[in-house]
DNA sequence: TTACAGAGACCGACTAGTCTGTCCTTATAA
DNA sequence: TTATAAGGACAGACTAGTCGGTCTCTGTAA
């Protein structure tokens, strides 16, 4: 039974640390208190609170960019790639979701070069998003009136923004949620025409009546 | 011409200077520095630096929610309804950017009564949309599948998020944002039969052909 | 004279980061 | 197998600087 490494404690601790008091409302006293380290071991892990703070966001967008390209790459339909790209961000939440709240509450934060890496990654997956988009308006799955770049951050916008109510042991897995970001989309978004891809059903929620 | 109050000087600078460099990334003697003043006339103004920060998520939480219980008095079906507060709240970003900014981000700062208050205004304002869109699935204008409550918090995310890559100078105006995302939304979430509602269209987009 | 708005030197608490030293594991030579 | 050397992991006292907030003083308008 072997202890986990200090490096990686330090982290899963400013973590939870982080996502409660935000980056400037935790010490790095406090933190190693809280993992019964010592500054320094701390500072022999980290060469900065700064690094550990773009530890955790490199950490967290690399992971969610690689699951972006898989699931481009494992689908070929316009619909079925934005699909499985929102599912697999939202599935995130689960795994990562103090991870997603430093990442979006403290980017700002970061200095110089490590600002500069986690944005080109950040807009990496933009791109991703978007091209997905452009090219279901261009062979006519989406429809075409709506702008793709502000459809990209409306996406992007709906689903980041989970972060800010999701709870784990809330009335809705994860997963469920998901379903409903993608049925909410493919509404949005696919055309009639689109709409007669027979594996498009799949991704929408069975109509039900209200209970009343 | 008489100089603006010291006190509207010092939010007006200091909201400037948080967008950019978040709460803890500016300092009161910067704050008093840029607008030519002394840290005596800082805190005669405001009891604190927190102070400071609940000012100004005070003034934009109240204005965005008096604009929603305006909307919503105004108008008297749940489309219409819907369209008017996302509509009223995408304009604040005109107007308010930085505030909003702010808000979002600096939130988890607020000390103890501060943010009880806020908190208690915010979900007013969910609880507003939250309602309409019951209203709506009750009458059967939107469709009754989708959960209510995560609908709410999609339609939340996609419009607050705005405030992370809006640019005032940008190629849409925020009107013309603010009309994607009803058209979005109106085609997520309105059923055949809502649809039918002769007003509806004011809220869609005119199809078009990309230019090939 | 009084009341208030503002100036700015000053203070004390706090915090990121440093530095020296210790322990423990591992490699190596006898 | 054992003695010894070396290097990495960590401990924790210490430092230098920073920042929110206070206090006293000054100018001004009624």
């Amino acid at each position: 039974m072997k202890k986990k490494p200090l490096k990686a404690r330090i982290v899963e601790t400013s973590l939870v640390m982080f996502e409660k008091h935000g980056y400037h409302g935790v010490t790095v006293d406090q933190i190693v208190e809280e993992c019964g380290t010592s500054k320094g071991g701390f500072y022999h892990n980290f060469k900065s609170k700064d690094e550990l703070l773009y530890n955790i966001h490199d950490v967290f967008i690399s992971y969610v960019l690689d699951r972006a390209k898989e699931a481009y790459d494992n689908y070929s339909t316009p619909t079925s790639r934005l699909c499985a790209i929102i599912l697999s961000f939202t599935k995130v939440f689960d795994l990562y979701k103090p991870h997603i709240t430093v990442f979006y509450q403290e980017s700002t934060y970061l200095k110089g070069d490590f600002q500069e890496k986690i944005n080109a990654k950040r807009d990496e997956y933009r791109k991703i998003i978007l091209r997905v988009i452009r090219e279901g308006q261009e062979n006519g799955d989406f429809r075409p009136e709506v702008s793709a770049e502000i459809t990209t951050m409306a996406i992007i916008g709906m689903v980041n923004w989970t972060y800010k109510w999701f709870k784990k042991d809330g009335e809705l897995s994860i997963e469920k949620i998901g379903e409903i970001f993608n049925d909410l989309l493919v509404h949005a978004l696919v055309t009639e025409k689109g709409m007669e891809n027979q594996d498009i059903h799949t991704y929408l929620l069975k109509s039900q009546l209200i209970s009343e």
